[in-house]
DNA sequence: ATCTATAACGAAAACCTTTACTGTTACCCT
DNA sequence: AGGGTAACAGTAAAGGTTTTCGTTATAGAT
């Protein structure tokens, strides 16, 4: 045919070295047991021999299978996702596929590149860990036959799986632990309202500083960002505050350790002055000093439960699986709560009479 | 069975509601001037319309050209490689590319599966940026025709440009600040030696010691291996010598950070007691308590240089660029080193109390 | 020995797109 | 007005692989 000056090491080659057909080399690659044992051998040497390597995207243009699986995260810059990443990948690995990443940072508009990144590239299912899924984009996907598994709300999209995170018992447990050693002035920084788990993780602390009648004052309740910046800006906040909190409960932990470097910046001790909560876990929470109290949701467990709705899907198409797993949180006692100082301080001199000064923090 | 409801949205699709071949669909989808105004605006419809997404398997077969970029890094979860991965991401979204991220774990298996991947899915570039180049799998892409940046000495590779850091320069500011304030006992805790730029960063630290005319004790240089438990350990082994060190040099960030755990742990106190010097200079550095003196090493410079050098070939592919840019490092004092108290205590008392008291540290 | 069932292999279609090539149209210049 | 040319649109090939289908060879059964 047409000659050419460099040689492309395609399947050809192999056929033609091994002296069979490309299906027959096609076949032997695949182990396929319709080929001769003896056949498949030489085709394997041909194959090394010349350093083949097989053009996944002609075999994905024509199997309809890209062995690639989707992951979308908020931020990759957040140690929680390399976390989960590394679990995500080592699960799919072990199945067969890679992975692709992509990573929104809160960005609708990247977000959305990231789901059309990934139907382009014909992803064979997409796990959306992001924490606050866009329910059309997921839709779009779900429309062209691509499994999704997201975290959410049961069954709150249509033919796409859910993972459920157990946000209240971690932060119900976070709270009661910092009860029963006496504090009562818990504050609580978020992460972006925009983000669905964020304002989830916030109820669940409402709900939980309620289960030990304790109102919280709206200015102990601060919007943060997922960053140590956020955490450490919030935290500046309250103590600012003239009735500073005695504990600070953080929906990650990034906030946290912000949290962690502003009390210290002020010479306080942690957890003497002020105890400190995190939420995730991250490998590092172990590291902090003093190290970090905090609510493990285990990312290994979110990375193969979604990994499993994942496949599972994909097995059997026809009957979605639509898992509404539930991830479970729990509280890790570690150095950073403790008895609150301040407590004891406060019983002598009652300067709630201020906080009645103030309406909303009356009762 | 193939009863397959999905609905292929593919260019044929797009070409028959706009009205038009589906060479002109491809045109107009790609910019080509060569096509009638008013016609690609009809086609941009029919493609809005249909929500027609590019397959781009197909296209990269025909075209040869995958849009991808190969990014290997050492391991997703030391936060340095995520913000390098950010700041390459970045770079290449903005001139076009997408990014095909593998971690190597410090694993040549995985390694070699990385590079395999990368071939198979036709990157068009790939940058190595795992600090310990495999020379014969950077030379198998190269041959490939492949262009290939990676971290190393100058020239090493024949066809590949290599990025050089200037490890030399850091080290010995950091050794100089030490020495200027009073340090004369300084430990290192390396990377793993199997990593050529772990082995360049010790021999770097050994030098700038002799610059100061102070020869290191062999139990003061201690392997680690880039992780927070690798400078835990090493820490420990620092601070149960006889003589210990009053300054501990890191070969990175996450290294310091296990050892600031290891000396807060043990109550002693940073940098009153000991100094701590750390490398990289990741975000969180400024984060630690206290905040963290290190030899930054902008991951955005290596990220963009490595992007340059590898897009420079793209568009020579004839005379490669082979590119040797030298990404500086340079001390950034925060508060992890100081003047040694020890020095002066050292003198009139000889840290007996604590080897009464632990037998172990005896000897 | 003949026929059938089956295993093993090859030829070729198909996957979806880009692009070189070819054909058509319209316009400009003389 | 006619020829040349520029601009544009369509046809078809190409890219590397999987997979269907058809063919050949082999073995088993009668």
């Amino acid at each position: 045919m047409t000659l050419k000056p460099r040689t492309p090491v395609d399947i050809r080659a192999v056929a033609k070295r091994a002296g069979v057909s490309i299906a027959t080399v096609s076949r032997a690659m695949n182990g396929i047991t319709t080929v001769d044992a003896e056949l498949a051998k030489r085709v394997m040497r041909a194959a090394e021999e010349l350093n083949y390597t097989p053009n996944t995207q002609a075999r994905a243009l024509v199997s309809g299978r890209s062995g690639m699986i989707g992951l979308i995260v908020s931020e990759i810059t957040n140690p929680f996702f390399p976390e989960l990443i590394q679990s995500f990948e080592d699960s799919a690995v072990k199945r067969g596929y890679e992975i692709l990443i992509g990573s929104t940072n809160y960005s609708a508009e990247r977000m959305m590149q990231c789901v059309r990144r990934m139907v382009e590239r014909m992803v064979e299912g997409v796990a959306v860990m992001t924490f606050g899924m866009d329910e059309d984009l997921v839709q779009q996907m779900v429309e062209r036959g691509i499994p999704v598994v997201s975290i959410g709300p049961k069954n709150s999209l249509e033919g796409a799986s859910s993972l459920q995170v157990d946000f209240r018992r971690g932060l119900h447990e976070a709270v009661q632990h910092l009860a029963v050693i006496g504090h009562r002035k818990i504050a609580f920084i978020s992460g972006p309202l925009s983000l669905d788990s964020a304002r989830q993780r916030q109820k669940a602390f409402q709900e939980a500083m309620s289960s030990i009648s304790t109102p919280v004052p709206p200015q102990f309740v601060i919007e943060g960002d997922h960053t140590m910046e956020g955490g450490f800006a919030g935290a500046e906040k309250l103590l600012s505050l003239k009735e500073k909190p005695t504990a600070i409960v953080c929906s990650n932990d990034m906030t946290a350790i912000g949290v962690l470097h502003a009390v210290s910046g002020r010479g306080l001790k942690v957890p003497d002055d002020i105890s400190i909560i995190g939420f995730d876990d991250i490998h590092m929470a172990q590291f902090t000093v003093p190290p970090l109290t905090t609510i493990r949701m285990a990312c290994s467990d979110l990375a193969t439960a979604a990994l499993d709705a994942l496949l599972h899907d994909t097995a059997e198409p026809m009957r979605k699986f639509e898992a509404t797993r539930m991830i479970p949180t729990r509280l890790i006692v570690r150095q950073t709560s403790g008895y609150p100082r301040q407590h004891a301080v406060k019983r002598t001199k009652p300067a709630a009479k201020k906080t009645s000064a103030r309406p909303v923090s009356a009762d």
